[in-house]
DNA sequence: GGCTCTTACGAACACTTGTTAGAAAAAGCA
DNA sequence: TGCTTTTTCTAACAAGTGTTCGTAAGAGCC
């Protein structure tokens, strides 16, 4: 069985930290400010995690392994470059709300990941952006996308969906969907009439 | 004289500073740290500023000042609102690139500033944001641009050009002119044909 | 030279950090 | 019930934190 009564209470420890490490940074946050979320005692801890590094390579690993699943899974898929894209964007925003802090952590603290799992996660991240440029590439090349430089196009679309869990709350007169469709019309129509 | 020999030292402990705060991030930064790329000792900094808290606001409250004067300098102008807002977006990338470090900080270091600080930062930033979205919001009523949500334009916005310092290096293919124009065409006019 | 004022340093401070060891408590099971 | 295993705690550790103090070195000026 997974799901074990250690396995919950471990991942509950994992979503504290996610939520702790976004409010506060990885460094800014203690072992015992988490054990106080948790409602441990700092070593107590240790007997469901090796590690605060720990706690961290696997955030940014489980992270990781959705987004770089998720590009597979549409480069799969038969659309046009346009509506991959598309598809892309919304999962990028989906796995934003549904996973805020986790995915806040796998975007800004990634950088205190140890050796050797920093390498393996920035080579990752490499790959899911080459990936990324490439269908924005072949849109160009099929005429479907005007001719910009592919890496702005890239980090234009991958800034713009990263910082709607800095500002996007759910149930504040924007719902999910109004949002999705709105960043999408900004980033391939763009604002201009 | 402004430029007094303590003058010109303090700024630089502040540009090496914003470089490791950056780098690192500020809890992930040590004074001896900051001494050892100063050339001090950790004890000899204290001669040129308060503390490490002083450092931070000192690098926020600069970087806040520029923006909300340029800000009101562009609000005074006489232009078309996709002027006004290409022109408020040139400024951001070229601050950016020339001061990217500092900017860094404002942007990530921010909400480790101590009170009454951190208050006067926040609220700093909202008034840039709201001026900002009311640009966007003329520029929609006056049948400029598309009718989108205007929060969601603004930060789409934002967030595209604070990434800028994330990955734009000068010099390795792509122009600061170059990089302006095509964020500005993807942001204006969208990655579709 | 000597005198003054600024700058730099080493040592120490009180405190926090992640982590471990060992004992106590709780839970599972016969 | 008693025995075993898991969970939790308290206490402590070595190392690192920002900062202060007293003193030594240096610079500028007579």
């Amino acid at each position: 069985m997974l799901t074990t009564k250690k396995t919950i209470r471990r991942q509950f420890i994992l979503d504290e930290a996610a939520k702790l490490f976004k409010e506060k940074g990885y460094g800014g946050t203690s072992m015992r400010d988490l054990a106080g979320n948790v409602g441990l005692e700092a070593a107590s801890m240790y007997n469901y995690i090796k590690s605060k590094d720990e706690i961290l390579e696997l955030i940014c690993s489980r992270i990781a392994g959705i987004y770089i699943s998720q590009l597979h899974d549409i480069e799969q898929t038969a659309a046009s470059y346009a509506d991959k894209v598309k598809a892309l964007i919304r999962l990028h925003i989906r796995l934003m709300v549904e996973e805020g802090p986790a995915v806040s952590v796998a975007n800004h603290d990634w950088k205190y990941l140890p050796e050797p799992q920093l390498t393996a996660f920035k080579q990752a991240r490499k790959d899911y952006e080459k990936g990324f440029a490439q269908l924005i590439e072949q849109g160009m090349a099929a005429g479907e996308f005007q001719p910009l430089n592919v890496s702005v196009a890239l980090f234009t679309i991958l800034s713009a969906v990263r910082w709607v869990e800095l500002w996007y709350r759910p149930g504040r007169g924007l719902s999910a969907e109004e949002l999705e469709e709105d960043i999408i019309t900004m980033l391939l129509s763009g604002l201009a009439k």
